[in-house]
DNA sequence: ACCTACCTGTTT
DNA sequence: AAACAGGTAGGT
């Protein structure tokens, strides 16, 4: 579900909700979901909540005096939900992990959190901080993560230095590339390609400096777009409030096989790529 | 770089 | 019954 749009604005909508909240009671609902590694949440401020790619880190401050800070770091892969609720109600199917979450000052006018995932492919877990912020020991591909392509890190430099190691692959291949940028996922890989006028099957060795110019400045332009409509709410993605995005009203390639394109009018055509189902204008998208 | 696995639910 | 779905990790 979640690619970075989703995820921030999952973000933006719990922030002001939970931040300077404790979390007094920490519920693992399902194992294997929740991984703590021996480290206990419970006691903590939430003093944040960052986003870095798909990821989202909860910053933590134990009040116990012994630990360090901590960072819940979640990611929702696929179905995962990051829910507030207002009233103690029984977890829904397929809840994982519930907080509950009260401010210091007033113990008894709670609020939960809910970890929710029908597929459960989505994971948590607690972390300590490194003295910058950072994550330790966070999962493979955490340490990984290409720039975050709203941030100034990500430029045409910097995908033209890629271009050698990396000429014989797919542009759309190269864009869901977690180390080339962080956050894209099949939907805004697709909307990206669009905007910037390059077909999806295309080798990176062959695509201009201008042409990744372009490619940079697609990717901004949709990312901001979505962020703006709080995201694409296809099947099951929602916000913290459970509310629907609404930038699949404004889709103008993913889903679209078969229909004709929004600027030209010819018949959008779909393949696979890196293994994931790919769609694209012939006419508008051809390089 | 490609496959498969991990899961459940929905659509064909 | 089979294919498909917003993602990633692990193996080849």
């Amino acid at each position: 579900m979640p690619e970075l749009p989703e995820v921030e604005t999952v973000r933006q909508t719990i922030l002001p909700s939970v931040t300077g909240r404790q979390i007094d009671m920490i519920s693992p609902l399902t194992p294997g979901v929740y991984l703590s590694g021996g480290l206990d949440a419970s006691g903590s401020i939430i003093t944040d909540v960052r986003r870095r790619g798909k990821y989202l880190l909860l910053d933590l401050i134990p009040q116990d005096g012994l630990h360090g800070p901590l960072i819940m770091l979640v990611h929702l892969r696929m179905t995962g939900r990051l829910l507030l609720r207002e009233r103690d109600e029984t977890p829904p199917r397929h809840t994982h992990l519930r907080l509950r979450l009260t401010r210091p000052d007033q113990p008894d006018n709670p609020i939960w959190l809910d970890f929710h995932d029908t597929r459960r492919f989505g994971r948590v877990w607690l972390l300590t901080a490194d003295p910058e912020g950072r994550p330790v020991g966070a999962p493979g591909g955490y340490d990984a993560l290409g720039p975050e392509p709203l941030g100034p890190e990500f430029s045409a430099a910097w995908l033209q230095g890629l271009r050698d190691k990396r000429k014989n692959t797919s542009l759309k291949a190269f864009l869901l590339d977690q180390t080339v940028i962080a956050g894209l996922g099949n939907i805004y890989a697709d909307e990206s390609l669009f905007a910037a006028k390059l077909a999806p099957y295309q080798s990176v060795g062959t695509v201009s400096d201008t042409q990744f110019s372009q490619l940079v400045d697609a990717v901004r332009q949709v990312l901001a777009d979505a962020v703006s409509c709080q995201g694409t709410s296809l099947r099951d993605y929602v916000d913290g409030w459970n509310r629907k995005g609404r930038f699949q009203d404004c889709l103008m390639a993913y889903g679209r096989a078969g229909q004709p394109c929004r600027i030209c009018g010819t018949v959008m055509r779909k393949m696979k790529l890196a293994g994931r189902t790919t769609c694209w204008c012939p006419d508008c998208q051809s390089s």
